[in-house]
DNA sequence: TTGTACGCGTTATCAA
DNA sequence: TTGATAACGCGTACAA
């Protein structure tokens, strides 16, 4: 059975200590150049490599984040994952990257696991803004950050898109191009999707104009959703109720009303306008070049485990950090000036 | 400052000693129902976790998989990873996510560091085939398994989608619907897009075709190599060469060369046939739905990390275990019948 | 059935 | 500048 060396087979093989070896591999202390030479010897010669787990159990410290993310299949997630392995790597930890898919007690299973497994801290994109993931890591001092989600409790750090804003932005822009009969067609009802209605809303009143001229539909997620309930409004509606501009609450659900519309030989954007929410990496290629709003889910991924690191190693007295990151507007081409 | 309880602890408050705390949690072997009952009721009230990092060092086991790979960000990669989760997940391991981002030298290095943290094995995708990362694992014992890359050595293990029979099927199909004017889009200098190729090749030879007669061009990776390289091909060539039907190396090839065929008046499938390769989510949505070649990746994944658990937890003899996954043929509606 | 004592591979403390 | 030796928190052989 094949064991690799330790620190006392280096230490046996120059002829010194392992307490003098693991100081020159800190380099900790002041040590004569000749036995720094010696035990660097013994150490390339045996192809030593330290035991990590010894030492974190030694110092108290894995040099380890705990990432909890909500669906790792998402581009959404998948993004905000590269933004935070990018920071991690550069400030020298490593990832432990676990998948709740959106399940409530997994969530809670994989925090627990993590806790276990000591990592230094945890970003976490809770399913619920009150979960109870959250209060273990308060109350074993585990140093966390919640991604996408804003936490009610004054003393919660997190980071989210500022999707209020981004639903303005993106209504505030049909109106701007002379729009007057808006539609948004609604997401599920969680936080994010709520806060774009919400945003809707502020930029409709703001204008003057009045919400009850407004339509708002659906409770669409994924493609088919978009598509299905715009061929459902179409086959209900008069003509003359028609909207000219439709603010979609996420770029597959902007695709599929798309079609649908096409399908009935209503044009996008000469018929009527449409934008999206998201900018996934498609925007761009399908049919119509697809308006909508982005969010910089990399940039998320990076300020959070940058702030999470920040929080660990300077041990700072606790400064509440809470971002709310302004989305931007993508201009395409699905959405035209009313004249 | 505050200290997570040990196991001692729980021994103190339950009266008994950190031995039998120990034989309570692993339930290693008998003991009375009292104690059992007294010792869970010290680890409920004092909300006792058990520190994997000294388990780990005790029992020379992590229970936690390295996984290296090459673009975080790629959709590819990302659903390997999504089936590495899951099945990890079930088996009860955690997953160490590392991206090398292409970096040779970032490879090794983070290799390294999964082997000082200890993983129990290693998922990789490495930059080259005879990568000195391989080499380490080997040499250390360190169980691991190669993704996406076919290795040489006879006792390297690997899963590979099988791009030859993937190229091979893509043109098969295209040879099918009467086209005899083919050409490939072919992708940069790598193994994966060199099999395509070879797929291609071998396709046209069995069909007694020529392959003088076949053209392939390019060194295209994204959707603005697509564009740019069947571009710069229409305008040098003269309609009587021009293919009935193109396979390219990659979807957004394909539809990057479909933009550029669409701006000269060339209608796909109408005028072109093209089939592209990887199913990418986008692939039904693009203007001309993308007949395309599918790659199990989520499957791969799945079947790379119970590979690797099987040879880790069952420590049977080496048997090399090598898979080269079948790809599927996606038909849609950019390829046509000639007449 | 339970407890004692040692080992896992480091770092940290205290002498020398 | 170095070397014993004690932590770190847990599993486990051995003894009781």
């Amino acid at each position: 059975m094949f064991k690799p060396p330790t620190i006392e087979d280096v230490a046996k093989s120059a002829g010194v200590s392992k307490s003098t070896v693991s100081r020159v591999l800190n380099s900790s202390a002041k040590i004569s150049e000749q036995t720094i030479k010696r035990v660097l010897e013994a150490v390339q010669e045996l192809n030593y490599e330290p035991n990590n787990i010894a030492r974190s159990l030694s110092k108290k410290k894995t040099h380890t984040i705990g990432v909890v993310v909500e669906d790792i299949l998402n581009t959404f997630f998948t993004e905000v994952v590269g933004g935070i392995e990018t920071t991690l790597k550069k400030a020298g930890y490593s990832m432990f990257l676990t998948n709740t898919a959106y399940d409530y007690e997994d969530e809670i299973k994989l925090t627990r696991m993590l806790m276990r497994n000591k990592v230094d801290g945890v970003l976490i994109t809770p399913v619920k803004s009150d979960s109870e993931a959250l209060s273990l890591l308060k109350e074993r001092k585990v140093p966390f950050f919640v991604i996408n989600c804003r936490c009610d409790h004054q003393d919660i750090d997190w980071i989210v898109s500022d999707n209020i804003q981004g639903g303005y932005i993106a209504t505030k822009y049909l109106i701007e191009l002379g729009h007057r009969k808006l539609m948004h067609l609604r997401g599920v009802n969680i936080q994010s999707t709520n806060d774009r209605l919400e945003g809707f809303r502020k930029a409709v009143l703001e204008s003057g104009l009045k919400l009850s001229d407004m339509q708002v539909i659906g409770n669409a997620k994924f493609i088919q959703d978009g598509y299905d309930v715009m061929k459902k409004y179409i086959k209900k509606q008069s003509a003359g109720s028609f909207p000219t501009a439709i603010f979609a609450v996420n770029d597959v659900v902007a695709i599929g009303a798309i079609a649908a519309l096409n399908e009935h030989g209503i044009g996008v954007p000469e018929d009527v306008s449409i934008i999206g929410y998201d900018d996934i990496s498609i925007a761009s290629l399908v049919r119509v070049p697809l308006t909508t709003v982005l969010q910089t889910k990399f940039k998320m991924g990076e300020i959070a485990a940058a702030q999470l690191i920040d929080k660990i190693e300077r041990k700072e007295k606790r400064i509440t950090r809470q971002f709310l990151i302004r989305p931007e507007l993508v201009i395409r081409k699905s959405c035209k000036r009313l004249s």
